[in-house]
DNA sequence: TGCATATTTCGAGAACTATCGAATTATGTG
DNA sequence: CACATAATTCGATAGTTCTCGAAATATGCA
Protein backbone atom coordinates (compact mmCIF):
# COMPACT_ATOMS: atom_id res chain seq x y z
CA UNK A 1 0.00 0.00 0.00
CA UNK A 2 1.29 3.27 -0.65
CA UNK A 3 1.18 6.56 1.23
CA UNK A 4 -1.77 7.59 -1.25
CA UNK A 5 -3.98 4.92 -0.68
CA UNK A 6 -3.35 5.11 3.06
CA UNK A 7 -4.03 9.02 2.66
CA UNK A 8 -7.44 7.91 1.04
CA UNK A 9 -8.29 5.26 2.94
CA UNK A 10 -7.95 7.79 6.41
CA UNK A 11 -9.93 10.39 4.67
CA UNK A 12 -12.98 7.57 4.26
CA UNK A 13 -12.84 6.84 7.28
CA UNK A 14 -12.52 10.29 9.00
CA UNK A 15 -16.30 10.61 8.75
CA UNK A 16 -18.40 9.64 11.17
CA UNK A 17 -21.20 7.46 9.15
CA UNK A 18 -18.38 5.87 6.98
CA UNK A 19 -16.61 5.11 10.06
CA UNK A 20 -19.82 3.28 11.38
CA UNK A 21 -20.91 1.70 7.79
CA UNK A 22 -17.97 0.09 7.48
CA UNK A 23 -17.15 -1.65 10.90
CA UNK A 24 -20.91 -2.44 10.70
CA UNK A 25 -20.00 -4.10 7.39
CA UNK A 26 -16.60 -5.68 9.26
CA UNK A 27 -19.40 -7.43 11.85
CA UNK A 28 -20.98 -8.73 9.06
CA UNK A 29 -18.66 -10.16 6.84
CA UNK A 30 -18.43 -12.63 4.68
CA UNK A 31 -22.35 -12.41 3.63
CA UNK A 32 -22.46 -8.29 3.75
CA UNK A 33 -25.35 -5.80 3.55
CA UNK A 34 -27.34 -4.32 1.08
CA UNK A 35 -26.99 -0.72 0.79
CA UNK A 36 -31.30 -0.25 1.56
CA UNK A 37 -30.62 -2.20 4.42
CA UNK A 38 -27.38 -0.06 5.58
CA UNK A 39 -29.38 3.14 5.25
CA UNK A 40 -31.99 1.59 7.80
CA UNK A 41 -29.44 0.50 10.41
CA UNK A 42 -27.71 3.59 10.32
CA UNK A 43 -30.66 5.89 10.44
CA UNK A 44 -29.31 7.87 7.42
CA UNK A 45 -31.18 8.77 3.92
CA UNK A 46 -30.60 5.85 0.87
CA UNK A 47 -28.74 9.19 -1.41
CA UNK A 48 -26.58 10.50 1.13
CA UNK A 49 -25.33 6.54 2.08
CA UNK A 50 -24.92 5.66 -1.36
CA UNK A 51 -22.28 8.70 -1.73
CA UNK A 52 -20.42 7.39 1.48
CA UNK A 53 -20.59 3.71 0.10
CA UNK A 54 -18.98 5.37 -3.26
CA UNK A 55 -16.14 7.35 -0.94
CA UNK A 56 -15.36 3.54 1.09
CA UNK A 57 -15.58 1.78 -2.17
CA UNK A 58 -13.05 4.31 -4.22
CA UNK A 59 -10.94 3.97 -1.58
CA UNK A 60 -10.91 0.20 -1.82
CA UNK A 61 -12.65 -0.64 1.29
CA UNK A 62 -15.48 -2.25 0.49
CA UNK A 63 -16.65 -3.89 -2.41
CA UNK A 64 -20.25 -4.20 -3.91
CA UNK A 65 -21.95 -6.67 -6.02
CA UNK A 66 -25.42 -6.56 -7.57
CA UNK A 67 -27.77 -9.16 -6.75
CA UNK A 68 -30.93 -8.62 -8.56
CA UNK A 69 -32.51 -5.07 -7.74
CA UNK A 70 -29.97 -5.12 -4.42
CA UNK A 71 -26.60 -3.96 -4.23
CA UNK A 72 -24.63 -6.03 -1.61
CA UNK A 73 -21.96 -4.68 0.20
CA UNK A 74 -18.76 -5.96 1.90
CA UNK A 75 -16.04 -4.92 3.90
CA UNK A 76 -12.25 -5.71 2.19
CA UNK A 77 -10.75 -7.49 4.81
CA UNK A 78 -7.50 -7.75 2.82
CA UNK A 79 -7.50 -3.76 2.41
CA UNK A 80 -7.98 -3.33 5.79
CA UNK A 81 -5.05 -5.99 7.28
CA UNK A 82 -3.09 -3.67 4.24
CA UNK A 83 -3.26 -0.13 5.90
CA UNK A 84 -2.70 -1.99 9.35
CA UNK A 85 0.68 -3.18 7.95
CA UNK A 86 1.03 0.29 6.41
CA UNK A 87 0.89 1.76 9.87
CA UNK A 88 2.84 -0.83 11.61
CA UNK A 89 5.73 -0.09 9.06
CA UNK A 90 6.21 3.15 10.03
CA UNK A 91 5.33 2.01 14.29
CA UNK A 92 8.62 0.00 13.66
CA UNK A 93 10.44 2.01 11.66
CA UNK A 94 12.63 -0.90 11.79
CA UNK A 95 13.21 -1.05 15.77
CA UNK A 96 11.58 -4.28 16.58
CA UNK A 97 11.58 -3.34 20.26
CA UNK A 98 8.66 -0.61 19.60
CA UNK A 99 6.40 -2.98 17.31
CA UNK A 100 6.36 -6.39 19.84
CA UNK A 101 3.83 -4.97 22.52
CA UNK A 102 1.92 -4.62 19.48
CA UNK A 103 1.68 -7.77 17.88
CA UNK A 104 1.25 -9.21 21.04
CA UNK A 105 -1.86 -6.41 21.90
CA UNK A 106 -3.18 -7.95 18.36
CA UNK A 107 -2.74 -11.25 19.27
CA UNK A 108 -5.85 -11.34 21.34
CA UNK A 109 -7.81 -12.05 18.34
CA UNK B 1 -9.92 3.65 22.52
CA UNK B 2 -13.40 4.74 21.62
CA UNK B 3 -14.91 5.46 18.71
CA UNK B 4 -14.75 9.30 18.28
CA UNK B 5 -11.02 9.19 18.85
CA UNK B 6 -10.70 6.64 16.30
CA UNK B 7 -12.55 9.05 14.10
CA UNK B 8 -10.37 12.09 15.06
CA UNK B 9 -7.48 10.40 14.65
CA UNK B 10 -8.09 9.57 10.67
CA UNK B 11 -9.21 12.82 10.00
CA UNK B 12 -5.40 13.70 11.42
CA UNK B 13 -3.73 11.43 9.80
CA UNK B 14 -6.00 12.04 6.61
CA UNK B 15 -4.38 15.26 4.99
CA UNK B 16 -0.55 15.17 3.10
CA UNK B 17 1.27 17.19 5.26
CA UNK B 18 -0.08 15.73 8.36
CA UNK B 19 0.80 11.91 7.58
CA UNK B 20 3.71 13.01 6.39
CA UNK B 21 4.66 14.64 9.86
CA UNK B 22 3.71 12.14 11.71
CA UNK B 23 5.48 9.41 10.00
CA UNK B 24 8.36 11.47 9.84
CA UNK B 25 8.28 11.79 13.68
CA UNK B 26 7.58 8.13 13.90
CA UNK B 27 11.14 7.91 11.99
CA UNK B 28 12.83 10.29 14.57
CA UNK B 29 11.71 8.55 17.92
CA UNK B 30 12.18 8.80 20.70
CA UNK B 31 14.08 12.22 20.37
CA UNK B 32 12.01 13.72 18.06
CA UNK B 33 12.21 16.75 15.83
CA UNK B 34 11.53 20.37 16.63
CA UNK B 35 8.41 22.51 14.67
CA UNK B 36 10.92 24.37 12.54
CA UNK B 37 13.20 21.55 11.78
CA UNK B 38 9.64 19.62 10.45
CA UNK B 39 8.84 22.80 8.38
CA UNK B 40 12.06 23.00 6.61
CA UNK B 41 12.31 19.06 6.42
CA UNK B 42 8.56 19.44 4.70
CA UNK B 43 8.99 22.50 2.86
CA UNK B 44 5.96 23.95 4.33
CA UNK B 45 5.31 27.14 5.86
CA UNK B 46 6.30 27.21 10.22
CA UNK B 47 2.95 28.69 10.43
CA UNK B 48 0.93 26.23 8.58
CA UNK B 49 2.72 23.53 9.62
CA UNK B 50 1.97 24.76 13.11
CA UNK B 51 -1.63 24.31 12.71
CA UNK B 52 -1.35 20.62 11.19
CA UNK B 53 1.13 20.23 14.57
CA UNK B 54 -2.11 21.37 16.92
CA UNK B 55 -4.79 19.21 14.48
CA UNK B 56 -1.73 15.67 15.33
CA UNK B 57 -1.63 16.93 19.06
CA UNK B 58 -5.91 17.48 19.83
CA UNK B 59 -5.81 14.10 18.05
CA UNK B 60 -3.49 12.71 20.28
CA UNK B 61 -0.70 11.16 18.05
CA UNK B 62 1.82 13.76 18.90
CA UNK B 63 2.73 15.50 21.86
CA UNK B 64 5.27 18.46 22.47
CA UNK B 65 7.89 19.83 24.96
CA UNK B 66 9.25 23.42 24.91
CA UNK B 67 13.47 23.07 25.26
CA UNK B 68 14.58 26.70 25.53
CA UNK B 69 13.14 28.05 22.33
CA UNK B 70 12.44 25.33 20.45
CA UNK B 71 9.19 22.92 20.64
CA UNK B 72 10.72 19.25 20.49
CA UNK B 73 7.88 17.36 18.80
CA UNK B 74 7.04 13.72 19.17
CA UNK B 75 5.13 10.92 17.91
CA UNK B 76 2.97 8.85 20.13
CA UNK B 77 3.62 5.25 19.35
CA UNK B 78 0.94 4.24 21.90
CA UNK B 79 -1.09 5.80 20.54
CA UNK B 80 -0.69 4.91 17.02
CA UNK B 81 -0.82 1.22 18.64
CA UNK B 82 -4.35 1.84 20.03
CA UNK B 83 -5.31 2.69 16.48
CA UNK B 84 -4.54 -0.15 15.10
CA UNK B 85 -6.49 -1.99 17.87
CA UNK B 86 -9.03 -0.25 17.25
CA UNK B 87 -8.86 -1.69 13.40
CA UNK B 88 -8.07 -4.76 14.72
CA UNK B 89 -11.01 -5.44 16.60
CA UNK B 90 -13.26 -4.77 13.86
CA UNK B 91 -10.69 -6.73 11.66
CA UNK B 92 -11.30 -9.68 13.98
CA UNK B 93 -15.32 -9.62 14.65
CA UNK B 94 -14.92 -12.28 17.30
CA UNK B 95 -13.62 -14.79 14.53
CA UNK B 96 -9.85 -15.56 15.07
CA UNK B 97 -9.53 -16.81 11.45
CA UNK B 98 -10.12 -13.86 9.68
CA UNK B 99 -7.31 -11.96 12.25
CA UNK B 100 -4.48 -14.66 12.13
CA UNK B 101 -2.85 -13.51 8.72
CA UNK B 102 -2.99 -10.38 10.23
CA UNK B 103 -0.69 -10.58 13.22
CA UNK B 104 1.22 -13.09 10.91
CA UNK B 105 2.54 -10.28 8.66
CA UNK B 106 2.65 -7.50 11.97
CA UNK B 107 4.95 -10.16 12.97
CA UNK B 108 7.83 -9.19 10.13
CA UNK B 109 9.01 -6.32 12.64
C1' DT C 1 -45.74 -2.99 -21.06
C1' DG C 2 -46.72 -0.77 -16.60
C1' DC C 3 -45.68 -0.44 -11.93
C1' DA C 4 -43.08 -1.00 -7.57
C1' DT C 5 -38.67 -1.35 -5.38
C1' DA C 6 -33.53 -0.55 -4.90
C1' DT C 7 -30.01 2.34 -5.73
C1' DT C 8 -27.42 5.98 -7.75
C1' DT C 9 -26.55 10.60 -9.83
C1' DC C 10 -27.37 15.55 -10.01
C1' DG C 11 -27.36 20.05 -8.12
C1' DA C 12 -27.42 23.55 -4.73
C1' DG C 13 -26.65 25.34 -0.17
C1' DA C 14 -24.36 25.01 4.22
C1' DA C 15 -20.48 23.70 6.82
C1' DC C 16 -15.90 22.62 7.26
C1' DT C 17 -10.74 22.67 6.11
C1' DA C 18 -6.41 24.37 4.21
C1' DT C 19 -3.26 27.97 3.40
C1' DC C 20 -0.46 31.75 4.33
C1' DG C 21 0.74 36.85 5.35
C1' DA C 22 0.80 39.59 9.28
C1' DA C 23 0.72 40.15 14.11
C1' DT C 24 1.70 38.13 18.54
C1' DT C 25 3.89 35.49 22.27
C1' DA C 26 7.86 33.25 24.45
C1' DT C 27 12.68 32.62 25.15
C1' DG C 28 17.70 33.37 25.13
C1' DT C 29 21.63 36.49 24.73
C1' DG C 30 24.52 40.62 24.66
C1' DC D 1 16.37 46.39 28.25
C1' DA D 2 16.85 45.74 23.07
C1' DC D 3 17.25 42.44 19.69
C1' DA D 4 17.07 37.99 17.28
C1' DT D 5 15.04 33.53 16.91
C1' DA D 6 11.25 29.95 17.47
C1' DA D 7 6.79 29.09 17.36
C1' DT D 8 1.89 30.15 17.60
C1' DT D 9 -2.48 32.73 16.80
C1' DC D 10 -5.36 35.68 13.93
C1' DG D 11 -7.96 36.66 9.91
C1' DA D 12 -9.17 36.41 5.28
C1' DT D 13 -9.65 33.71 1.10
C1' DA D 14 -10.01 29.66 -1.63
C1' DG D 15 -11.15 25.14 -1.89
C1' DT D 16 -13.30 20.90 -0.38
C1' DT D 17 -16.82 18.04 1.77
C1' DC D 18 -21.44 17.01 3.61
C1' DT D 19 -26.25 16.71 3.09
C1' DC D 20 -30.49 15.85 1.06
C1' DG D 21 -34.53 16.75 -2.29
C1' DA D 22 -35.47 15.67 -6.86
C1' DA D 23 -34.55 13.20 -10.94
C1' DA D 24 -32.64 9.28 -13.21
C1' DT D 25 -31.35 4.36 -13.81
C1' DA D 26 -31.76 -0.62 -13.09
C1' DT D 27 -34.30 -4.72 -11.94
C1' DG D 28 -38.19 -7.86 -11.13
C1' DC D 29 -42.78 -9.11 -11.60
C1' DA D 30 -47.69 -9.18 -13.05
Amino acid sequence: MQSLDALTAFGALSQETRLDTFRLLVRHEPEGLPAGELARELEVPANTLSTHLGILARAGLVTSERRGRIIQYRADIARLRELMVFLARDCCGGRSELCEPLVAELACC
